[in-house]
DNA sequence: ATTAATAATGCAACCGTTTGCCTTACAAAT
DNA sequence: ATTTGTAAGGCAAACGGTTGCATTATTAAT
C-alpha cells in the first residue's frame, strides 16, 4: 500500500482537503500549515496517485500518439522517431506523458483512435500521417476530440497542423537543379495516398512549369516507400529515358535510385532526397537530402495539442516547419 | 459529458453493480438481463472510463517503456523502433497501453523512473538498456514495481529479462572468420558501458583463445556508438596494422568502419555488422551483419513483464533470443 | 403450509483525489 | 455587548467504476 493523502493528513494533524489545497498552494492555508504539511509529506515521501487526480479532473496530462499501420517500412524512417523525440521532450517539459499505439492496417486505425478516445485515457491525440480523405481526422473531428497531425490535413482552417511547406521545399529543390542546367528531371515518391508525395509532386510540377519545361510523365513514379520499389522504378524509367536529375520524396527512396543507377554505370545524374537520414551522408556519393527538422515538427504538434488542450489562446491553428536542403556529391 | 455505467443501468432499468457484472460476464446474472443490459450499452455507445476502473482495480493495463537519454544516436538506431514494435504487438493483444518515456540523461532517467512509479501510472516497466550496476534496476528492485529489462543483467536469477546470448552470437561470427582463414581480426564496438558491447567482446576474445589466436589489444575499439567515432576508430588501427577482418557491434559502427576502408583503398577486409539494418544491404560492398531479431525481443520482454504483471505462473524469468548471421558480400 | 436452499439483483462502501460550501474562531466595527 | 467581516480549515459529495454483503423472489424439500 503507498502513501495517500490521508496519511499525510493525519501526520500533519489536518484534514485531506487541506492537504490537497497545500498541493496547490491554496491561499486559504497559512503558511505556518503549509510548512506543517509539507513536512509530513517529505517525511512519508508522498507522491500523488495521478490516477485518482485523473478521475476528479477529468484530465489524464497524457498525449496520445498513433503510428500508421500500414507500411510498416515507414517505422524504418527516422523520420518518426525523431518526431517522437520532439513530442517527448516538449511534452515531458510540460508535464504530459505519451501514450503509444500503433494501427496494425488501415481499418484498424479508426478503431484504435475508438478505443483511446472512449475510454478516456488522453486528453488529445497526435496522428503522424495525413492521408486524402482522412478517416481518423474525420473520427475525431466527429467525436470532438483534441487531436493535432503532422502533415497538411484538409481542412487546413479547422484542424490543428504542422507541416513543413512541402510544395516549396520541392520547388526549391528543383528550381536549383534547373538553375544549374539540369533540363530532364525525374520524380520518384512514396505512395499518392499520403499527402506529403502529393504536395512534393506540386512544387515538382510548379517548378518545371515557372521554368517553362514540360513535364513529361514518363519520369514521375509514384510507388511504395521502400528502397526495392524505387529501385524498380528507377530501372523503368531508364528504359524510357535517363534523366539528368532524379528527384525523390524520401531518402530510403533515393538508396533505390542510386543503386539502380550505378548498376547501370550511369554517373551525372543528379539525385535528391528527403529526411536527411544519417546514412545518406556516407552514401558513395553522398547524397543531397532536404532536412524537414522531425524533431522541431514534432516539438510542434505538442505544443499545438497542449495549447488547445488546456485553452491557451492561440494566434494559428498551424505551424510550417522550416526545411532546408543540404547538399552534397550528388548535385554536384 | 460522456456515458457512465449508470445512464447504462437507468436505460436498462437495473443498478449500476449490474452492469458492472454484466461487462464482466459474471455469472450470477441471468441471460436475460445481460441481453437487455447489452442493448442498452449498444444504443446508448457505452465505453468504460477506464480511470476509473484502474482506480479501483489499482491496475491501469499501462506498461511503461523508458528510452535511453544519453547516447540520443542510439535513436537512430532500429533497433529501438523495432523492440517498440514488438512490445506494441504485444502488449495490444493483451489489452495493455504503453507509456512512453525519455530520460534526457543518465542521471534524470532515476528521476523519470521515480515519477512513474510513484504516480501509480503504471503497472510495470522496460528497460531498453542494461549497464553495469544500473541505477535503474537498482532502484525498481527497491521499490518493488514489476519490471523487465532487455539485455542481461547482473542479477541474472532474480531480475526479469530477454536478451540474445551476445557471447555466442559474436563467438559464432569470429570463429566463422577464423575457418575461413583470417588470423588478424579487429573488434571495433560501442561504448563499454553498455553491456552489450562486453558480451559481444567476450565472444570475439572466447573465439579468438578456443583457436589459439592470441588477442592484440591494439586491434580492440570501443568507443561510442556513432558512424564517425567507428571511422576514426579505423582509421587508428589501420595505422598500427591492417587486419583481416573487423567485427563490430553495430551497422552504424561498421558504416563507419567500411568508408575508412574504402577510403584508404583497403578491399579484401572482411566486415561484419550488427542488428541487419535495411542499409547494411545495400552498401557497396553490401555488409554481413547479425539479425538480433529486435522485434521478437520486444515481444518477449512485453510477455514477460505481463505475466509477472498478472501473476501467471511462468517456467523461467528470462528468454534468449534466437540471432542469424546474415551473409553477404563483406565476408565472402 | 412452512422452511430451507438457491438464484438474481440491489445497496452501499470504497479506490484517492478535488472542491463547494459550511463552521469555527477571532478581530474590528457599531 | 452585539453584529459583521474575514481568515483558516473541515465536511461531504463527486468523479465512474467494482465488489462484499444483504435482500428479495423463486423453487424445492419437508
Amino acid at each position: 500500500m503507498s502513501v495517500t493523502i490521508k496519511d499525510v493528513a493525519n501526520r500533519a494533524n489536518v484534514s485531506p482537503s487541506t492537504v490537497s489545497r497545500v498541493i496547490s498552494n491554496n491561499s486559504r492555508i497559512s503558511d505556518a500549515t503549509k510548512e506543517r504539511v509539507r513536512a509530513a509529506m517529505a517525511e512519508l515521501n508522498y507522491q500523488p496517485n495521478l490516477i485518482a487526480r485523473s478521475l476528479t479532473n477529468k484530465s489524464t496530462k497524457t498525449l496520445g500518439l498513433l503510428l500508421p499501420g500500414s507500411k510498416a517500412d515507414l517505422l524504418l524512417n527516422p523520420f518518426f522517431v525523431q518526431a517522437m523525440r520532439g513530442i517527448s521532450s516538449y511534452a515531458k517539459e510540460k508535464g504530459y506523458y505519451i501514450l503509444f499505439t500503433h494501427a496494425d492496417n488501415d481499418e484498424d486505425e479508426v478503431e484504435v483512435l475508438s478505443n483511446l478516445v472512449g475510454s478516456q485515457w488522453v486528453d488529445g491525440i497526435i496522428l503522424t500521417t495525413v492521408k486524402d480523405n482522412d478517416k481518423s481526422i474525420a473520427f475525431l473531428q466527429y467525436r470532438k476530440h483534441p487531436f493535432v497531425v503532422i502533415g497538411k490535413p484538409d481542412d487546413e482552417k479547422i484542424t490543428y497542423w504542422v507541416d513543413n511547406d512541402n510544395i516549396k521545399a520541392m520547388y526549391d529543390v528543383v528550381d536549383l537543379l534547373i538553375k544549374k542546367g539540369k533540363k530532364n528531371i525525374g520524380f520518384i515518391g512514396g505512395s499518392h495516398e499520403f499527402k506529403v508525395t502529393k504536395y512534393r509532386l506540386l512544387g515538382y510540377l510548379k517548378a518545371l512549369k515557372i521554368n517553362n519545361i514540360k513535364a513529361d510523365l514518363n519520369l514521375i513514379y509514384e510507388k511504395d516507400y521502400t528502397e526495392e520499389a524505387a529501385y524498380e522504378a528507377t530501372k523503368e524509367m531508364i528504359e524510357y529515358q535517363t534523366p539528368d536529375a532524379i528527384v525523390t520524396t524520401d531518402d530510403l527512396i533515393a538508396f533505390g535510385v542510386q543503386r539502380a543507377l550505378l548498376e547501370q554505370g550511369i554517373e551525372d545524374v543528379s539525385l535528391v532526397g528527403f529526411n536527411n537520414t544519417v546514412i545518406s551522408q556516407y552514401k558513395k556519393p553522398s547524397i543531397s537530402s532536404v532536412d524537414i527538422n522531425a524533431e522541431k515538427l514534432g516539438m510542434f504538434a505538442a505544443k499545438l495539442l497542449i495549447n488547445q488542450i488546456e485553452d491557451t489562446p492561440m494566434e494559428t491553428n498551424n505551424y510550417i516547419i522550416d526545411t532546408k536542403l543540404i547538399e552534397r556529391d550528388s548535385t554536384k
